[in-house]
Parts: structure tokens; C-alpha cells; sequence
RNA sequence: GGGGGCGUAGUUCAGUUGGUUAGAACGCCGGCCUGUCACGCCGGAGGUCGCGGGUUCGAGUCCCGUCGCUCCCGCCA
């Protein structure tokens, strides 16, 4: 019965076997050494001859387990028999064996399937992985309901041209830019939704934080007073995130010496008004000077109506400002958010009339919505700022951007 | 979409005012080494200098085009 390399210190004096890949071979004449990487880690076996193996060689060892003072960890495997699963093909384009990988990031991105190997890599998408199930846990303990929607749509959410366009069974469809229309209408039905998953967006950036598809996480809620209600869940979903990330990935928080934010009971927050800005909208420079200003997590509300998409509330006794927010964090904004528009005729008016392309979408106001509002986190730009990855295709699996579609 | 930088071995890079056979390190292959942990030592293989054209006696080096990478801006999560 396989066991994982992290259980060999509970296994000392016992014969085990492992299984996994050859991660590096120190040979040195009459002792070598094979460090074994599972999903669990890396082990040290200790060959009494070159056993010959080339590196990402998936094998089955069978040894002793022992603890040993001069192992890397204080534990290794002796008197190894090995039994490949299956030999590579082709040397290894990527040296895993480094503590620290060299290779530029277009490399890494190119032989992904095997670059994504090694331990940094790998622990970057643990991360990921945790805070979704965090931002889950989150919601969910706050009685939202888990949604899935269409990501083949029949018309643009945002209004702009920057959509995929794709051939619909001789109709012309679009890949989804975000689930806005369909959280938005199943608040009718649950109050509470949250989904996460793919979002398209054709818009030609070819920026450290643009890919044409990425991974937003959603959430949209009904009976709210207005935006603040809405920025309470995004504080408890991020909250929710970063305990699972340390709970559930601590080693590879430790691994990138990754520093968690403190989340506050209430996340500060600033009025566009206020930001200095004389712009209706952030540029980066001033997303990373408020946040050397104000701390790493930073509201900023009441953005200009005029930026805003057409559902959005505006401002009372401020139209000129929404009710709307995005959150900074570490000078990037990962969340854009706000209070929507929940009266049937105030669609109207804001589509100035022209609601026949939205007429699915505007079922919903038509038969009743509560004050609402909701916000997207894109999750890529999350884990970017927490590792401290500069470009949002290292926190992507196998990024899609301008002129990437492999692998 | 606008601007800057870059493209040389599997990888990361060097390559002088244009000059003879294009280098280093790591990786790979062979040999030596009993505790390595980025092991060490000796030897070897490996190149369409992104691609196309031009200038020149001669181009990795200069010029034009093209493709790709990268950073900044616009814009966005």
C-alpha cells in the first residue's frame, strides 16, 4: 500500500513503499541519493548504486523507512527497490530540481504541463485553490446558494464590442463576460447567489493584469439598504479566503513566504470625491499610491455614473455618483462591486428606451426585484497580489491572452 | 490601440568601432568520487544568432520589413 513521502516519519523502522516522480539524482560513486516528489513533498532515498534514473521518471519505490539525522527533514527511505511506472520521452526543458526556477515566464508558459511541477509553482494554485473554497465556505455560511450560468449568452453584458463571438448553431452567440444579468435574476429566486467560474473578455490588453479569460468569482445579494451591505459580504468572502488559504495552505504560504492580510471588522473605504483623482476613473499609478496611503485593502465608492455599467445605482443627492465600489489591494484593483438599479422602469430610462436586446434580462424587474447588489473578484489578480507574482499569467494554470491559445 | 526594450545552444545569458573556427554557466552524454542536499572533479556532444530582404570585400553586430516576447500607458477583474 502506497504511502506519502509526509507519512514516512510515522513509518520509521517499517518497510513502505512511495510513489511519484524522480525530482533530482545526486550521484556520487559508491552512495547515491534520488529525491522522490509526491503530492505531498519531496524524500530523500538512499541508493547503494546509481540507480540511473532521469529526472520526472514516475516510479514505485519500496524501502526502509528511516530517521536520519544528515537527511534533508531528518527522514529518508534505504535499501530502495525501484519499478517505473513510465520513463520520459524527452529530457525535461525545465530544471524542477531548483529551489527556485530560472526559467522566464514565456518558458514556463510554453512547457506549462510539466513547468507547473515544481513546488513554487504548484504551491501558487494551492493558494488559489483554497481561497475559492474559502470564498464557498464564506458564502455559504452566510446563506447564499451556489449558481452556474450560461457562458454561451445571446447578447454583450457590458455593452461593449470586446466579446468572443461564436458560431451558435448558425446563430451568432458570445462567450459570457461576466454572470451579471443571470445573478441578477436569480436574486429573484435564492436572495443570495454566488457562482465561480470562466469569464471571457476579447479586449486587446496585453497588461501584467489582462487575460482574455479568468476566473471571477461572483456574488450577488437582495434587501440590501445600498453598497455598504454589499461591501460587508465582500469583506467576510475575503476574510472567509485568507483562513482557508492558511489553514489549508500552509505550506504553501510558507513555501513563498507569503504574508496574509489582516482583514479588519470593517475594511476602510474612501469616496472617489476624495481620492485626489481629478479623472472619472483610478489609473494603476493612483490604484498603488491610495493604497500606500490607506493600507493594503482599500474601498473606493462612489464612482462616477458615467463610468459605471448602465445597471448601476446612482449616488442619492449625488447623481453624478453611483452607489458603487471597487477594492484595492496592494495597489490592484481585485473587485469592482456596487448597489444595482431594482425598478423596472429605471431600466427603462437608463437603456433610454432601447430595451429590446435586454428583454430576457429585463424579465426579472419586470416582475418584481428587491433592492440588490452584488460584486465579481477576479481570482487570478487575488493570488497574484497575495504570492506577490507581478504579472496575473503566473497565477494562471494556462493563461489565454492576446497571443497565447497554447498549451 | 499608442510608446519603450528585447529576440544568440534544451535553459539563463555574454558577444568590443562590422573581421577569420560564435562563448560561459546550468542541463544533457561518458568517466571518477561512501552522506549528497544548487554535491564536486575530468572529458564530450549540442547553434538556420526568430524569419525575410538590403548595405558591405565581410553582418550575431548596421538598415528595412515581418513574427514573437516583455515593460509602461489607455482600459479593466
Amino acid at each position: 500500500m502506497r504511502i506519502l513521502s509526509s507519512e514516512l516519519p510515522a513509518r520509521v523502522g517499517e518497510h513502505v513503499a512511495l510513489a511519484g516522480w524522480v525530482h533530482a539524482t545526486r550521484e556520487l560513486g559508491s552512495v547515491s541519493f534520488v529525491v522522490l516528489r509526491d503530492r505531498a513533498g519531496l524524500v530523500q532515498i538512499v541508493c547503494p548504486e546509481a540507480p540511473g534514473l532521469q529526472p520526472e521518471t514516475v516510479v514505485e519505490v519500496e524501502g526502509l523507512a528511516v530517521a536520519a539525522a544528515q537527511a534533508p527533514g531528518g527522514f529518508e527511505l534505504q535499501q530502495p527497490s525501484f519499478r517505473v511506472l513510465a520513463a520520459p520521452a524527452a529530457p525535461v526543458p525545465v530544471e524542477l530540481r531548483r529551489p527556485v526556477l530560472k526559467e522566464t515566464l514565456p518558458t514556463l508558459l510554453d512547457h506549462a504541463p510539466v513547468a507547473l511541477r515544481h513546488p513554487r509553482e504548484r504551491a501558487k494554485f494551492e493558494v488559489a485553490a483554497a481561497s475559492v473554497s474559502g470564498f464557498r465556505a464564506a458564502l455559504q455560511r452566510l446563506g447564499f446558494t451556489e449558481i452556474s450560468t450560461p457562458k454561451i449568452v445571446a447578447s454583450a453584458t457590458e455593452g461593449g464590442a470586446n466579446v468572443f463571438e461564436l458560431d451558435y448553431f448558425g446563430r451568432p452567440a458570445f462567450l459570457a463576460q461576466s454572470p451579471q444579468f443571470y445573478k441578477q435574476a436569480l436574486v429573484g429566486v435564492f436572495e443570495r447567489v454566488y457562482e465561480t467560474g470562466p469569464v471571457f473578455r476579447a479586449e486587446p490588453h496585453d497588461t501584467g493584469r489582462h487575460l482574455a479569460e479568468y476566473t471571477s468569482l461572483d456574488a450577488e445579494l437582495g434587501f440590501v439598504r445600498d453598497h455598504f451591505d454589499v461591501m460587508a459580504v465582500v469583506r467576510d468572502a475575503v476574510a472567509g479566503m485568507v483562513e482557508s488559504v492558511r489553514e489549508h495552505a500552509a505550506n504553501a504560504v510558507a513555501l513563498l513566504e507569503v504574508e496574509l492580510p489582516e482583514i479588519p471588522a470593517e475594511i476602510p473605504w474612501l469616496h472617489f470625491a476624495d481620492t485626489g483623482v481629478a479623472d472619472v476613473d483610478l489609473a494603476p499609478a493612483d490604484e498603488r499610491r491610495l493604497c500606500d496611503e490607506h493600507g493594503e485593502l482599500l474601498f473606493v465608492t462612489g464612482y462616477p455614473l458615467a463610468k459605471r455599467p448602465f445597471y448601476t445605482h446612482p449616488e442619492p443627492g449625488r447623481p453624478e455618483h453611483s452607489n458603487s465600489f471597487d477594492l484595492l489591494f496592494r495597489g490592484l484593483e481585485i473587485v469592482t462591486g456596487g448597489q444595482r438599479l431594482h425598478r423596472y422602469e429605471d431600466y427603462v430610462a437608463a437603456l433610454d428606451g432601447r430595451t429590446e436586446p435586454y428583454e430576457s434580462y429585463l424579465q426579472a424587474f419586470r416582475y418584481g426585484m428587491p433592492p440588490h447588489g452584488g460584486f465579481a473578484l477576479g481570482l487570478e489578480r487575488w493570488t497574484a497580489r497575495l504570492v506577490g507574482a507581478s504579472n496575473v499569467r503566473e497565477t494562471t494554470l494556462f493563461p489565454r491572452d492576446l497571443n497565447r491559445l497554447t498549451p
